[in-house]
RNA sequence: GUGGGCGUAGCUCAGAUUGGUAGAGCAUCGGACUGUGGCUCCGAUGGUCGGGGGUUCAAAUCCCCUCGUCCACCCCA
């Protein structure tokens, strides 16, 4: 048997519907803040997430699927949204639109890595990206988006953590620091943190050794090391969030795996997902556009894992998805097999959700199946109905059965919503 | 990429230690009840025991390889 390849899923109803459900608010909240949705492809040239992501990031360095094409052009399956916004926005002059810009995509992205909960090679990132301001009010704006749709959802356990990583010319000082602080003690380190700190010293900060941690308690975050600016900068975005109630902690120790991110830099953890607790990372991105070769254009976004969205969604928000209701339409025998789609027809342009029963099971197997699968009532039209131009609607839920016109069952339906 | 757990019916699992005719519950379909669901009873359908190779008269069971999946590390969404 020919199977799906490791790491990817086939999303299958109903759960299909709560993914459409969760875009679809997506989709909402984004516009009704001034979004518009950009779609770009799924496949770029490997030199754009080698040049935006970073060359000596864990992502381009080994998880990336790349390949040649039939012309022998290096090409590779996205890993993240954000470079390809960025070529986006340079290749097609986005420059003369009015700015700030704010673009949002939904897809799926790709990093060769081992699959476990919560973590797939192919995912789905629902990302938003605000171009073009570089004022802290963007980047708050941006938290406060991410607020209200995680609030729609239903969830109130979720944490905002924040943190400054400074200004790029920070970051060779900084760098100097952590070495100096732990020049003596390099040999009490694990081993992945010996090699971090020769390639990408910040990650030695979210080490998740206890005897790293205990070491690393020493070393003064990034936040003391940065410019007065990218300070400022995060305090005001502190201060807006603590004036609109959007609730967050200060991270110092909070560390993103792309190259790109300065100064203001967030993540989103869920108390219920275990390991793969992120479910959205994000940040500021002032020079991504000009590194590509673009203009001087500042930018801040953020992503959120759709994959571990679903996972731990709200049991209310679920019901609402996963329960609505349905009518199931019986038709008994052949003269009403042949009336049973038109009747469908005229329910389904008056807003009815309504399921037809082409199989020709026996009354008894089709209510049985009714409630099973839940629907919330059953037309029956059989010879008796057809003869009097009406239905007989059972409803499942109050066990009750009423004989009605055709032409009156929407109103009906609508009623009992 | 590293280490470990687990793959038997659509689902949850027994059977493996000691090789000997592949099982149960649930689900599905049908019947009891000829046009009325949920409960009960009866019956039926359903399996190359993840795949391949080896040992053996005989392998779900023992050995090797492989694929998948889950967990931890790593990484991030």
């Amino acid at each position: 048997m020919i199977q799906r390849p490791r790491g990817t899923r086939d999303l299958l109803p109903p759960e299909s519907r709560l993914w459409q459900a969760v875009e679809e608010l997506a989709r909402t909240v984004f516009a009704s803040f001034g979004a518009d949705e950009i779609r770009t492809p799924a496949f770029e040239p490997t030199e754009l997430f080698v040049r935006s992501v970073g060359e000596t990031t864990d992502i381009v360095h080994k998880e990336m699927y790349t390949f040649e094409d039939r012309k022998g052009r290096s090409l590779t399956l996205r890993p993240e949204g954000t470079a390809g916004v960025a070529r986006a926005w340079i290749e097609n002059r986005l420059h003369d639109r009015s700015h700030p810009l704010r673009l949002y995509y939904i897809g799926p992205m790709f990093r060769y890595e081992r699959a476990q909960q919560g973590r797939y090679r192919q995912f789905s990132q629902i990302g938003l990206e605000l171009l073009g301001a570089d004022s802290p009010l963007a980047d708050a704006e941006l938290l406060l988006v991410l607020h209200e749709l995680f609030t729609r959802l239903g969830f109130d356990d979720l944490q905002v953590h924040l943190n400054n990583l400074g200004d790029p010319e920070d970051r060779p000082r900084y760098q100097q620091v952590v070495r100096e602080t732990l020049a003596g003690r390099r040999e009490a380190l694990c081993s992945d943190c010996q090699r971090r700190l020769d390639e990408n010293p910040l990650r030695v900060l979210d080490c998740k050794v206890p005897s790293c941690q205990v070491i690393v308690a020493d070393v003064p975050p990034v936040s003391d090391v940065a410019s007065e600016a990218s300070r400022q900068h995060v305090a005001a975005v502190e201060a807006q969030l603590e004036r609109l109630g959007v609730p967050f902690v200060r991270n110092r120790r909070l560390v993103r795996g792309l190259d790109y991110y300065l100064r203001t830099v967030f993540e989103v953890v869920s108390p219920r997902l275990g390991t793969n607790a992120v479910l959205c990372g994000g940040g500021r991105y002032d020079r991504l556009i000009s590194d590509l070769g673009g203009p001087s254009l500042p930018g801040s976004g953020f992503a959120i894992g759709e994959d571990r969205l679903v996972d731990v969604l709200p049991e209310p928000f679920k019901e609402r998805v996963l329960g609505a209701r349905r009518l199931y339409l019986v038709p008994l025998g052949a003269p009403a097999q042949a009336e049973v789609l038109a009747l469908a027809r005229e329910w389904s342009r008056a807003g009815v959700t309504v399921e037809v029963e082409l199989t020709g099971r026996s009354l008894k197997s089709a209510l049985k199946r009714a409630d099973k699968e839940g629907f919330a009532a059953v037309a029956i039209l059989g010879d008796d109905e057809l003869a009097g131009g009406v239905v007989a609607i059972r409803d499942l839920v109050a066990s009750s059965q009423q004989v009605m016109a055709a032409a009156a069952v929407p109103d009906w339906w609508k009623g009992r919503g």
